[in-house]
DNA sequence: ACACAGTACGACCGATCGTGCTATCTTGTC
DNA sequence: GACAAGATAGCACGATCGGTCGTACTGTGT
């Protein structure tokens, strides 16, 4: 979109710089905003960017937010998912759900998980933004299928376990933590879901009971 | 508010009917369009009612919203937690979540679960609004709590069973169930859901294993 | 030197927001 | 039937919404 296809054509780095900006700003607005009440005269007082310098980067309010999203995600692959890649099977698995809660704990963004908000609020109301949504929920429990099959491979988990279901439950802990703590403003939320994790992996291990 | 303090005079009965009316309809559209999504005039044109003819029986908007709150957590009470507790015990805990289930999965509201989506909605924003839906959901973790704690004094569940961390999971469950729903449109995730509430409870029954 | 793409601005549009004020019906009481 | 009060509509307000102008400054390529 930027680029104008000359390879020698070097691009300007402010306007690039300035939309990131933006963006960042965004993504930590609609965690507390929603992704429909950022508007774009908050985000440009937010940001110290005029209205329309604001709107020089998009299209239309639902780009933006498209945009918003994509940022999103890259932020949660970078500061969740790949920590956590640096262990294999069980451990990964048991990394992911960590640094899912400490993502929340520290408040990384104000109001919690990105996703979990967007979720919530896009849920009802199908569309594209929607669909994006929807699919980073799909990838994020792929990621946490993927880690627990790999875990079963190697005989950290019982082989009758139902990975299905395990990951339901454990995607379920931690945005209830999200939520709860978020809500509550109650860091033992967080270790509750940290007890309830530890539980529900501990009867899995191949040779409990 | 409304009552003028002379004892003899009577309240006619269409301005009750007609606040009910638009209640109802506000608790409906705030589980698609959100508290603060959902705005007067909309409101206005979704009951047939005039803007003023709307706003005549509050005297703000967030009087209008903890209005909406109150008159989801009957619902919720009536729908939800009354009808679960005509069994007693663990039965009753297991009617909890399911009645839960169908709740979501009929599409009582459009948006599903009222409360889910104002938590996720109002989590980073303190007010009174917040402080209410809070408060509500506290109290749906005490009634499972309760129920939690009667099927362990019936003998129904382990003596060593950690109630807190069980109804934590419970909830999650139930709450994971919904957001999917909502988000993916499947029927399947509630089933999933009702797989692992059976499975966390299984784990719990006096002579497991 | 000059044209042009990228960047950002202030002004403005119609629509809708929450919120008042007033007029007009309707209904129960005397 | 008069009258007080309840219920609702009509209308208008200032603010903000998403969005579109025209414009001006700044580098880069020819």
């Amino acid at each position: 979109m930027t680029t104008t296809g000359n390879a020698t054509r070097r691009t300007r780095t402010d306007g690039e710089r300035t939309k990131r900006h933006i963006l960042e700003t965004a993504v930590r607005l609609a965690t507390i905003e929603g992704l429909d009440g950022l508007s774009i005269g908050k985000l440009a007082s937010a940001t110290g960017v005029s209205k329309s310098g604001v709107y020089a980067h998009f299209d239309s309010k639902e780009d933006l937010q498209l945009a918003t999203v994509e940022t999103a995600r890259t932020l949660f692959v970078d500061d969740v998912v790949l920590p956590a890649f640096e262990a294999d099977g069980l451990k990964r698995l048991i990394a992911l759900c960590e640094s899912f809660l400490s993502y929340v704990e520290n408040r990384t963004l104000p109001g919690g998980c990105f996703f979990a908000a967007a979720a919530a609020e896009l849920g009802g109301r199908p569309g594209p933004l929607r669909e994006r949504v929807a699919e980073n929920q799909r990838d994020w429990i792929g990621v946490l299928t993927e880690a627990a099959e790999a875990a079963k491979d190697k005989g950290q988990l019982r082989t009758d376990t139902d990975v299905a279901t395990l990951v339901f439950e454990l995607n379920a802990l931690v945005i209830a933590a999200n939520t709860g703590f978020i809500l509550h403003d109650d860091p033992a939320i967080i270790d509750q879901a940290r007890t309830a994790i530890a539980r529900v992996l501990s009867a899995t291990r191949p040779n409990a009971d």
